[in-house]
DNA sequence: AAGAGTTTCAACCGCCGTTCA
DNA sequence: GTGAACGGCGGTTGAAACTCT
């Protein structure tokens, strides 16, 4: 599998120089005199120069979708932020330590969620397996096509579920398990929105 | 007012995967 | 097929700004 150039889903050129494009970066270095090298011009363009950057604090729904991602993908903080538009890596893996470091600060988050309602209702945790078939149910109709391709493993639906609360990795899907994983960022907000889902459903079936 | 301590964030570093000659 | 160059990433650094005493 080839990762798609960063050139192309940006709409710049790619592949070998030209003649003329050799003389407009010569030329431009001679009369401007930057003495920078290529990677160090790239880091600035994007994580400061670019137009679409979002300047400024983040908002509460970006927050928020920060301590989520960071949880469903660990420290892959571009991935995090290929879902927040206009934010850089460096903006989100910088204040990290503020944002979701600390339990005080997870646990404030997980009390928000649904699942976390029930927690702080004092409920015990709802049926695992009743919840988890719930979840399975969910991957098998919408994401078939994502799980066969991908590979889903034990450990990202103990890091998953371990979103909800109320589920374990008792009984995952047999046709995840064993074969390995690795969210592509596309598919961020279905598991999120499964994630979510498996929280409502245990409210669901508290009820 | 000023020095110490803390926080913020842009920039750098080094590694790894991809591209290209 | 191969090696150098490049691009992208996560982790780290350090200077500036801010707060506290």
């Amino acid at each position: 599998m080839v990762r798609a150039p960063c050139c192309d889903k940006m709409g710049m050129k790619k592949g070998p120089w030209t003649e003329e494009e050799d003389q407009i970066l010569v030329s431009y270095i001679q009369t401007h005199g930057l003495m920078r090298c290529g990677k160090s011009c790239r880091l600035r363009w994007m994580n400061y120069l670019r137009p679409d950057i979002k300047r400024g604090n983040f908002s509460e729904e970006e927050e928020e979708a920060i301590i989520s991602l960071h949880q469903l993908l660990g420290n892959r903080w571009s991935a995090i932020a290929a879902r927040l538009p206009g934010r850089t890596d460096n903006e989100i893996k910088n204040p990290k330590e503020k944002k979701a470091s600390t339990e005080a600060d997870l646990e404030s988050f997980f009390l928000r969620t649904s699942a976390g309602a029930e927690r702080r209702a004092g409920n015990p945790p709802t049926s695992p397996r009743q919840s988890c078939s719930e979840v399975s149910s969910l991957t098998a109709t919408t994401a078939g096509e994502s799980a066969g391709t991908n590979g889903i493993n034990e450990s990202f639906w103990e890091d998953a579920l371990a979103m909800d609360g109320s589920v374990t990795s008792m009984d995952f899907p047999s046709e995840f398990q064993g074969s390995s994983f690795s969210p592509e960022e596309d598919d961020v907000d279905f598991w999120l929105n499964v994630l979510r889902d498996a929280g409502d459903m245990s409210e669901m079936l508290a009820s």
